[in-house]
DNA sequence: CCTTAGTCCTGCATGC
DNA sequence: TGCATGCAGGACTAAG
């Protein structure tokens, strides 16, 4: 499930790889990846040149030559990659080709990613928060929300800040101390501040190590993350807590599942 | 303002 | 082995 690590790891591989290729001709396989009018969009990118790529939250965008821009969100199972083999075959959804011959697929086993053109004049993206990579401005949208939202639920909620998903929202909370059902007003100034600094510093990392790959993330050259590693309670349900042994608890918040240390997480 | 459930999808683990 | 069930969850929407 890419999150803003793995998103900011395919950006920046992308950026250098396609930045000035032009776009030939794009293929739908599965016309609901793709949002809109179908033949406006094909016309529009048709022969364009790629200025630059860019990410904001979860998603990639794609600044053509002619001010348009291409959004894709890779939701939970999505992919762009220069190479497919025989296992993304028939998960192809769409296929970028450019003039000098290479392709970019975008590969959905789960159909869920969506690939959306942009038109001057339109709102390019929803209501998303700031980017969660700077901790006072983190400190600042959490302090100032007065939420009785589960601060877990806070964290997800990318009008409030966008990028974080379910598994680094459970790695900070951890680090933090706080227990993911915390009313978002209730916790203590202080812990909200270590929350503010460790989200970055949890991001940046995950960052450095090419994302977390716990099934489908893979890179644009089709390799694996490494930070699946360095996760402390994500997915380690039962697992000893590394700083008390404690086994780690899952319980369900939101409809999703949330992974912490009940000794080492409080509730304000 | 907030929560819950449903929708979109497929693969995989589990249980009988 | 085969079949049914439930679970995974990012973003969105409808209903309460």
């Amino acid at each position: 499930m890419p999150e803003l690590p793995e998103v900011e790891t395919i950006v920046r591989q992308l950026q250098p790889a396609v930045t000035g290729k032009t776009i030939r001709e794009l293929t739908i396989y599965w016309p609901r990846t793709v949002e809109g009018d179908h033949d406006a969009f094909r016309h529009m990118t048709r022969d364009q040149v790629i200025r630059s790529i860019s990410r904001r939250g979860k998603y990639i965008c794609v600044h053509l030559a002619n001010e348009h821009i291409i959004t894709i969100h890779l939701r939970m199972t999505g992919k762009l990659v220069f190479e497919t083999d025989e296992k993304d075959k028939p998960y192809i959804r769409a296929v970028f080709q450019f003039s000098d011959g290479s392709y970019l697929y975008f590969v959905d086993i789960r159909k869920f990613g969506r690939i959306k053109p942009w038109f001057p004049g339109h709102p390019l993206l929803p209501q998303l928060g700031p980017e969660p990579l700077d901790s006072d401005i983190i400190y600042r949208v959490l302090s100032a929300s007065g939420s009785v939202r589960a601060i877990k639920t806070l964290l997800l909620d990318q009008t409030v800040l966008a990028g974080v998903g379910n598994i680094y929202a459970d790695e900070a909370l951890f680090q933090a101390g706080i227990h993911p059902a915390a009313r978002a007003n209730k916790v203590a100034k202080k812990r909200l501040r270590q929350l503010s600094r460790c989200l970055p510093e949890i991001l940046k990392k995950a960052i450095a190590h090419h994302g977390t790959t716990i099934s489908d993330y893979r890179t644009v050259t089709r390799e694996q993350g490494e930070n699946q590693f360095h996760l402390k309670v994500y997915g380690r349900t039962g697992l000893p807590c590394p700083h008390c042994h404690t086994a780690i608890h899952r319980i369900t918040l939101n409809n999703r599942s949330s992974h912490f240390c009940p000794e080492c997480q409080v509730k304000r």
